[in-house]
DNA sequence: TCAAATACTTGACTGAGTCCAGAATTCATG
DNA sequence: CATGAATTCTGGACTCAGTCAAGTATTTGA
């Protein structure tokens, strides 16, 4: 369990406390989890903290660029620990789940907009919707697959209806 | 003051009501405009509405892909009628004002990813993000010019501290 | 003109996130 | 190893955007 979370912690002038230390490995652990599963999470491996705290750590962290948040339309913000990287993210409509993919374009050249009005742009949030295999496979047959939205007529595409379990561990 | 209003929303199967030409006249004289002030500008024209009337043919009018839906981070949801077009948006972090930047790359190629994991993908949704000239400026000299979010150490990049008047008339 | 389908109103409710003030930790010093 | 200032944590109330539900009104097609 010697990681260097808490030289990261220190490094970017933060205190390292246990809640930060096991706030940091349940993103690593859970990655795209919201606030809440992470609360959750920390609380498994911590006994207890606030929910303040969590809030608290994570936003700290995200400014300083350790995490960073990921907020699609329709779901709560969600945390990953892969940053610097300029990769961008593909949700399911039907099942919420998420997953990261690489820039398609090379580098970063996301940052480049045709006409920038003057902003000095820092970050091109890319997020591709779609229907995962199983979704689509689910509409064929009218299986409405376990975890899917209900009250969705057709797609589903607002609401507060991305919340079940968006959060397999990935691939 | 007759225009295709009620063509367009029968031709999508929508019934012709006092409040959804509303509705739609305010998008379309408020783009980028939050339910919230789209209620207010709607009751200052038919002089009431419910929230939730407003709500329910938002919701529809972006199903039928009359207007658009856009769910910037730390934002409320906000709507455009401009819709078909594949274009994106540029938000700055200090002001949250938002502007329409056409597609940098070309004709809707934002739909290729990667690897799409076998994914249905119908809709890639980019958001830049960056500083407006005028919260560059403000934030050389210190100046916090008004209607950007306190409480903001250095960036303001998160929280629900983006509403205040979001929709100067575009350009 | 009339009934069925659709839309609107009112009002209570939820879930995610924030604010606040006091208590507890952390950590740089002496 | 004390110690105290700075930082962090706790608990609880609160806000805001959005949803649910049930009853009433309006639209529309026959």
């Amino acid at each position: 369990m010697r990681d260097g979370l808490d030289q990261l912690l220190r490094k970017n002038g933060l205190q390292v406390t246990a809640q930060r230390l096991a706030i940091l490995r349940a993103v690593a652990a859970h990655p795209h989890g919201t606030a809440d599963e992470l609360i959750e999470e920390v609380r498994e491996v911590i006994g207890s903290i606030s929910r303040q705290a969590v809030y608290d750590s994570l936003g700290v962290m995200v400014e300083k660029s350790i995490i960073r948040r990921i907020q699609p339309a329709g779901s709560p913000a969600r945390y990953e620990d892969r940053v610097g990287d300029n990769h961008h993210h593909l949700i399911c409509r039907g099942c919420a789940i998420m997953f990261d993919i690489d820039c398609a374009v090379g580098e970063t050249p996301c940052l480049i907009a045709d006409d920038d009005h003057g902003f000095e742009i820092d970050e091109a949030e890319v997020i591709y919707w779609g229907y995962c295999p199983e979704c689509q496979q689910a509409a064929k047959n009218g299986t409405s697959r376990p975890g899917s939205p209900k009250r969705s007529k057709k797609a589903g595409k607002s609401g507060r209806n991305m919340k079940e379990r968006a959060n397999r561990p990935p691939s």
